[in-house]
DNA sequence: GTAAGACCTGACATCAATGTGAGGGGCAAG
DNA sequence: CTTGCCCCTCACATTGATGTCAGGTCTTAC
């Protein structure tokens, strides 16, 4: 499929996909005539990509991670190393909004009745 | 208090003091030569903003809901949509986290125990 | 009063992901 | 062959919080 088709199936802006390319997360076949190509298999790496991008990594740490996502053989204690900050920074950052939830919360439930 | 120490207290930098103070989320007197200066609760102040903003709210968000947390009498029910709002946004982010985290979480227990 | 250090404003720089526009090919249907 | 739509690259713009630099003023201790 085209750049397009992939666009369209992913939720993920032509230019976002480009951008994923020069970054290393995504591959693509090219024609010819230099347009990309992708199969089907890009749909759930551009979905893995997207996950882990709202999970709050940079394209770096994404690069990093996603070949162990992919193929799990290809795991080295470096890459170990660098899924384990990853996790926990996440934690952290899970740590911190459940707080502020809770403070949020708190303050919502003060408010008269009918407003909630 | 003048801004240098409140940074040194707070942890934010001058730089960002001066910003929150622009987004409306902290106030500051003035000496007659133009200096800023604080009182205590400006610390306490300063913390609560470092949190909401680290919880991913922007400085609008936060310029909305600091009224209420600050004096609850202050709420409207419009205050309130906004709250509410806000603390949904940060339940979706949590929850997109923790699956995110568990992916991860297996992955690394795919790896070989030495490197955990 | 002078030097050191803290403060002032204003403006430009940074990072990351994405938007947007220009200018130019590619390809399929009529 | 032309029309319309998709694609290409390059490059500049945007958003938000923060860094950084410049040029000038204030405060404090000597």
């Amino acid at each position: 499929m085209r750049i397009g088709e992939l666009s369209r199936r992913t939720g993920a802006s032509v230019r976002s996909l480009r951008y994923y390319e020069d970054c290393g997360l995504i591959e693509a076949g090219r024609s010819a005539s230099g347009q990309r190509h992708y199969d089907e298999s890009a749909v759930e790496r551009v979905a893995l990509v997207r996950q882990l991008l709202t999970a709050g990594l940079g394209t770096t740490a994404i690069a990093d991670v996603l070949p162990c996502m992919a193929q799990p053989e290809s795991q080295t204690s470096k890459l170990t190393e660098r899924l384990i900050a990853e996790r926990d920074r996440i934690d952290d950052e899970i740590a911190q909004r459940v707080t502020t939830r809770a403070a949020l919360d708190e303050i919502i439930g003060a408010a008269p009745a009918h407003d909630r």
